[in-house]
DNA sequence: TCAGAAAATGCTCATATAGAGCATAATCGA
DNA sequence: TCGATTATGCTCTATATGAGCATTTTCTGA
């Protein structure tokens, strides 16, 4: 990269698109996918006028029929030997979209599924969680498999911080970081390894991890967790929501004063009564505070468990 | 965008590097430019195997004969018309990186420039900070330059929000809501208004504000500011540092609790006299840190004012 | 009709963290 | 030696967070 003039030199590259769609259906957290299941929606850019988000923005809505509440670019995936033995380097620039699940129009391979089928590991919602245990001894097999000492025990350093083992505690933001690290172990299919998770084509399970990273990330400060859900929630089903994206359970009266805290969402009225218990008050998100409080944003923390 | 199958097919673009690259000096937040200050440092993908990143390092680090502590990628700007008269998309992937000022060699236009220059309003630390007054007739005029009432109590709330008016206090990571608050309200150059800080080519503007702004947030959780310092320092530069980054003043006896609560830093043993008061030790960022606790990071808080 | 079961909802308590400020210690220069 | 200047130690308070107890309201099966 030499230095130029204020002359834009570029070179001459393929670029495409690629959408990471997120849903939450019946407390699952669900992703938009094409090629039954094998890939994320992608496409080469428009080459008029609109913008990136815009064009984006129009397809998704047209897919699943419901308005896209939110979207961010994600992060530009662009090393070389991404897409297999292409020689020619492309420039895959993703978004993060969240909406809700509506069936699928147009091609018949397209449709949702749930995120954790790519990631088992990443839900620790169930009191049975039994999926890291299955990878232990591939993860100890693998930080011991060289004889460098130093090397060991930075890749069981390694290994304790991104599965929570050892002091350390699960971080559930470290999605990208305990896939990569199953792939370097020949953990996961598409480094040749055993099965783990369903496999997709390319890179896009890194560009899912990557999103579900983000999200992960993004609901402890800000109210986007609303554009997953219906009109009308109940306090539990909001709770569900933001478990199902974070991948553990919650201890119910701290969520609740902290929704209540910061004056997200209004009673609506009515009440839901197939709650199986005593019936919970309706809400909805009050808009409102996405223009009184901005970007400034508030938080939904989350608590380790029950 | 239509749905496609997992062959990849792309758009043949023109895509080019974009670095920020971030120094402190003596207290002031540093950037480099090229043009004489009035661009960033830019140049074509190179066409050989490396990645964006290790290519991008191993540029930075000829020119400033330092190594890059730290990098990440910023954001791709791919929007039609963002180069001018341009009929090609062109796309900027953006990357932010971390170093040590030092002489530039080769381009004789490239060079570091204080980063407030670009962004006066941003200096908060002075007791003076005179520059949001400057603008505050322009963005009262440009709120109420609308028949549409509700239109008119959005921009005012925005503008609020912005620039910290009424009761909302400032956020320092605003900097991009800013710098666009100016831009449609035609308070800055590129827009054709009257001089706001010195402007910078195309979008190279926000590019940078892009860049500072992801710099604010991370300092608040990810011990990165020690990329900027040299090898050993005293407590008040490492605040001094931040402060330049942030923009605002600390309280100093908080600052120094979280730095020893983090156990971010070692004595190296020496004092430093040169203080003008009582000598100071002289610490040493403890690397071993990050991988200790690998990326799950330590906070540099951010408080008010001194 | 009544005894759980299942939620919803209200409250309390301990601990950690953050914002602010007082006080003392060590140096330098006039 | 005084005053200026910075370093450093400590305390106090408000708030946020993690955890758990208790009560209320409804539904379901015996």
């Amino acid at each position: 990269m030499p230095v130029l003039s204020t002359e834009v030199v570029a070179a001459a590259v393929a670029a495409e698109l690629i959408a990471v769609i997120v849903a939450v259906t019946d407390g699952q957290p669900r992703v938009l996918t094409i090629d039954k299941g094998r890939a994320l929606p992608s496409g080469p850019f428009e080459s008029n006028e609109s913008s990136l988000q815009a064009s984006l923005r129009t397809w998704v809505e047209r897919q699943t029929h419901h308005p896209l509440g939110y979207m961010e670019q994600l992060y530009t995936f662009a090393d070389p030997g991404r897409t297999g033995g292409s020689d020619q380097r492309i420039v895959s620039v993703s978004y993060l979209g969240l909406t809700r699940e509506a069936p699928v129009s147009g091609d018949p391979g397209a449709g949702w599924r749930d995120w954790y089928q790519f990631f088992p590991w990443e839900d620790r919602r169930l009191a049975s969680r039994v999926a890291i245990e299955n990878f232990l001894p591939g993860l100890i097999a693998w930080s011991e498999a060289t004889r460098d000492g130093e090397l060991r025990r930075q890749r069981w350093r390694r290994v304790a911080i991104n599965f929570g083992l050892e002091q350390e505690r699960w971080n559930e933001e470290l999605i990208l970081q305990r896939y990569e690290t199953l792939w370097e172990a020949r953990l996961v299919p598409e480094a040749g390894g055993m099965p783990a998770g369903v496999a997709m084509a390319h890179d896009h399970r890194r560009i899912l991890a990557t999103g579900i990273a983000r999200l992960r990330a993004k609901i402890k400060y800000r109210p986007v967790v609303f554009e997953l859900m219906p009109q009308g929630f109940t306090l539990l089903q909001l709770q569900r929501a933001v478990e199902a994206l974070a991948g553990n359970l919650l201890h119910k009266q701290n969520f609740r004063r902290l929704i209540d805290q910061q004056d997200l969402v209004e009673e609506t009225g009515d009440v839901a009564t197939e709650t199986g218990g005593r019936p919970a008050k309706l809400f909805r998100f009050r808009r409102e505070i996405l223009v009184e409080r901005s970007v400034v944003g508030s938080k939904l923390p989350l608590v380790r468990s029950v």
